[in-house]
DNA sequence: GATAAATACATA
DNA sequence: ATGTATTTATCT
């Protein structure tokens, strides 16, 4: 890899860079750096810039060149922050192929690249002149205020003082302090990284020696607590290891004063020592385990697979081991001492899969999530570039780890949709970003999944990428008995209860008498109200579109918002002509609210984003019913992802129907996902577990699918589907959202720029439509949806896009409009 | 008419 | 992102 540009120096040329501002700019920047800083500068080092009047930011050298601009002259750098490039030139390339498949800025992508550690900006600071008598000046009252805060405050930034003042304008209040010489302004930048200190004590080299030890005996002699102490440190120091103040601490419970004082007679001192914040799993016990055969086989295909294709799709069922076949492809892969990288889901990255990795790899192995801190996440960054980390286990942030020889990557549950991030820019799909990051270093990638998604299957089937099939249990685990009831069925013969069939009630009673434990799943994506009819169960969906049309109440009409489709909201059912109509929609909160009315006497937890914000919630509810202090787990997808629990037998689907019910073409996809997966938490080892999924619709395709675990079925269905709607893999959409406060202005703009874009790119463009969310936050939106045919020239489109985005927003009469891309948007 | 809030604009 | 110049809204 190229770190440092070969320039000859002894000339002194004047160098300018072009830099990476981490803000959402159109364009990058170009500096000049001074004559002493040449020998400093190489393309992926961090500088210190001015940007604007006072604001100093931290930029990233992206090219150097001995140019001047024309047009202008361009400031001085301030300073270089770094001895070594923080990201390389492969870094580079990947994001400016993000920047551009995504139609976002290279600011963007540094922003969300880049730890915030390692992004410091300055901050505007207010100080008080002392020298000046104040009191003698006229001032308005507000800087009276203001100067009486900072005689006791010394200083304060921009935010305090908005803040105190209650307005949000306070910069002419500043101004006129500064003219009157009562106030002035320094830019401070925050070096946001810091190392973490440990302090160490030692026995002074003095007593070290025989004669002069046995005399401190004596003298401690009628100290106690500092004879404790001394003792301890000789216990310590046995084991050849530093020994940390804290664990003298702990070890001889002397207490901080009599340590103090031993360090004050200078038997002992300290000193401090930056460790790291990544404790180290520092029992490398290797896991032997041998291949099933199934699992040999499918390792040998995968390994031919990779002689013509660079990307595998691994389809594994449940409980198939596939991660000893990832652990014997990663050993592979650092065997050659390439990098590997291992993607997670997040909400994977907390639980056993990791720990068990890591015990298998010892540390040469980094976890990288949105856990962690800043500083955590510097020292991650860091030891990636040294190389101490081999392997790295991450969420999709980590695609943007300085990787300089990466041999593999795995995505594990590829069909997961929090891959895709959503907000702020770049939205982007990290499985489909690691396939091109996997180009770029080229190695080889695979794609995991018991489900995976209909274009990755797509791909596969057509030959993109190589499939490896699966599909033996580890173990020969039983697959679980499922059992689907039909609600409607339930609700005509009155047996349910709340929520809950006859079946399901007896099924989680039977389990709670075994003391075994059950989990129900109730996804709470289903919020978004829809008609539902109580007796046949029917929803009304779109004719134009297969996806359920959901009910507006603003319009009081039912609505499709991918073709714009609307009809009058139902009052009987036209299937069955039922006037039971009701509006669906339930979560979570309401299933354990009902449950503990049905089972007083039991201990039930909720697992879902409201009951994990907090930071170690998650840990504390997995742990909980881990230990068997709950009996009944109720929670979203959540409970499906990634969790393992040996003693639940029975899950239960309180209502498929809300998912499949979903407005969106992958409704059915997701569903077979989810349930699937949900399905497969039932029973482990040697226990058979018990599947009970209830439904209005029990008839349903999906249902049936997924109980006769029919992927394949499944997929040739959906893909039909998609090839008749025009939905991806046969085409590629492209969202993109128009917003602004006024309605009226965002209508009319929104209008002009479909038309706009209609007239380059015809009947690709749909919309724009009103989202299900039509108001975020005081903007409105609205929706434009590009369908580009896979024939077409993907690059072309996008650049019709931008221009016109550019063109758009040069039009005075749509000032203020924002307009965002969203690429793939799923 | 003064002041605060909203907005447009540029940043090298 | 954010400071600044400019326009618009709001108040005494």
């Amino acid at each position: 890899m190229q770190d440092h540009i070969d320039i000859d120096f002894t000339e002194r040329d004047t160098l300018f860079i072009e830099v990476i501002l981490p803000l959402s700019l159109s364009k990058n920047y170009i500096y000049r750096v001074p004559f002493h800083l040449n020998e400093h500068t190489a393309v992926g080092k961090r500088v210190i810039v001015q940007f604007g009047k006072n604001k100093i930011y931290t930029a990233l050298i992206r090219s150097i060149s001995q140019t001047a601009p024309e047009l202008y002259a361009a400031k001085y750098i301030i300073d270089v922050i770094d001895e070594h490039p923080v990201v390389n030139q492969t870094q580079l390339q990947f994001w400016e192929w993000m920047t551009d498949y995504y139609l976002c800025n290279e600011g963007d992508v540094m922003s969300a690249a880049l730890p915030a550690g390692l992004k410091l900006a300055s901050e505007t600071i207010i100080i008080l002149r002392e020298e000046v008598n104040h009191q003698e000046l006229f001032v308005t009252d507000k800087e009276a205020v203001l100067i009486t805060a900072l005689e006791k405050q010394k200083r304060l930034t921009v935010d305090q003082i908005s803040a105190l003042l209650g307005q949000k304008t306070v910069f002419p209040i500043i101004r006129s302090l500064l003219d009157k010489e009562i106030v002035y302004i320094a830019e401070e930048v925050v070096e946001k990284y810091k190392p973490l200190l440990k302090s160490y004590i030692t026995l002074n080299s003095f007593y070290k020696e025989e004669g002069n030890f046995r005399q401190l005996f004596e003298v401690l002699e009628r100290a106690p607590k500092q004879l404790d102490a001394l003792l301890a440190y000789i216990k310590l120091s046995k084991t050849g290891q530093e020994i940390s103040r804290q664990q003298l601490l702990e070890d001889s419970n002397c207490g901080q004063a009599a340590l103090k004082s031993l360090l004050d007679k200078e038997i002992f001192s300290l000193h401090k020592k930056a460790v790291s914040r990544l404790q180290d799993e520092n029992d490398d016990l290797i896991l032997n385990f041998k291949l099933s055969e199934a699992q040999s086989t499918a390792l040998g295909g995968i390994g031919t697979a990779f002689e013509t294709k660079d990307v595998v799709l691994l389809h594994g069922i449940t409980a198939s081991g596939k991660t000893q076949v990832y652990i014997k492809l990663i050993e592979e892969a650092i065997a050659n001492g390439g990098q590997v990288l291992f993607l997670l889901p997040e909400i994977a990255l907390t639980t056993q899969i990791v720990e068990r990795i890591k015990r298998y790899f010892g540390d040469a192995i980094g976890v990288y999530h949105s856990k962690f801190n800043d500083n955590e996440r510097v020292e991650i960054w860091n030891n990636v570039i040294n190389g101490k980390y081999r392997i790295v286990l991450g969420a999709r942030s980590s695609v943007f780890l300085p990787f300089n020889a990466l041999k593999l990557i795995v995505v594990d549950e590829e069909h997961e949709s929090s891959y895709k991030q959503n907000e702020p820019a770049p939205r982007y799909q990290a499985r489909d970003a690691a396939v091109y990051l996997a180009h770029l270093h080229k190695a080889k990638i695979v794609l995991g999944s018991a489900t995976p998604s209909i274009e990755s299957y797509y791909n596969a089937l057509n030959h993109k990428y190589g499939l490896v099939t699966l599909n033996e249990r580890f173990g020969g685990v039983e697959l679980p008995l499922q059992e689907v009831v039909s609600i409607s069925e339930e609700t005509k013969r009155k047996k349910m209860v709340s929520y809950f069939s006859s079946v399901l009630i007896d099924d989680i009673t039977a389990t709670l008498e075994k003391k075994e434990q059950v989990i129900l799943f109730q996804n709470r994506r289903g919020y978004a109200t829809i008609l539902i009819c109580k007796t046949c169960g029917f929803a009304p969906k779109c004719v134009n579109c297969d996806v359920s049309l959901t009910f507006h109440k603003s319009s009081g009409k039912l609505h499709c918002h991918y073709c714009g489709y609307h009809e009058s909201s139902m009052n009987i059912c036209p299937a069955c002509g039922s006037v039971h109509i009701e509006q669906k929609g339930f979560g979570t909160e309401r299933v354990e609210e009902e449950l503990s009315l049905i089972f007083p006497e039991v201990k039930i937890a909720r697992l879902d984003v409201d009951s994990t914000r907090t930071k170690n919630s998650l840990q504390k509810i997995i742990g909980d019913f881990q230990d068997k202090k709950t009996d009944i787990l109720i929670g979203t997808q959540m409970v499906a992802k990634g969790l393992d629990f040996d003693n639940v037998t029975l899950i239960g689907v309180i209502n498929a129907d809300t998912l499949l019910n979903y407005p969106d073409f992958r409704a059915f996809e997701r569903s077979y996902q989810l349930l699937a997966q949900v399905a497969g938490r039932a029973g482990r080892r040697d226990k058979q577990g018990k599947v009970c999924i209830q439904a209005y619709d029990d008839d349903h395709r999906i249902i049936k699918q997924v109980v006769e675990n029919n992927y394949i079925a499944m997929y040739n269905d959906e893909i039909e589907e998609r090839r008749q709607f025009h939905y991806p893999p046969f085409t590629r959409l492209i969202f993109i959202n128009v917003k602004h406060k006024d309605s009226n202005l965002l209508n009319a703009a929104s209008a002009h720029f479909a038309a706009l874009l209609r007239s380059q790119l015809g009947n690709r463009v749909l919309g724009p439509e009103q989202p299900l969310v039509s108001r975020i936050r005081n903007y409105y939106i609205k929706q434009l949806i590009i369908k580009s045919d896979k024939a077409d020239a993907i690059q072309k489109v996008k650049g019709v896009i931008k221009q016109t985005i550019t063109d758009f927003n040069s039009e005075k009469a749509y000032k203020g409009i924002i307009i965002q891309v969203d690429v793939d948007p799923y």
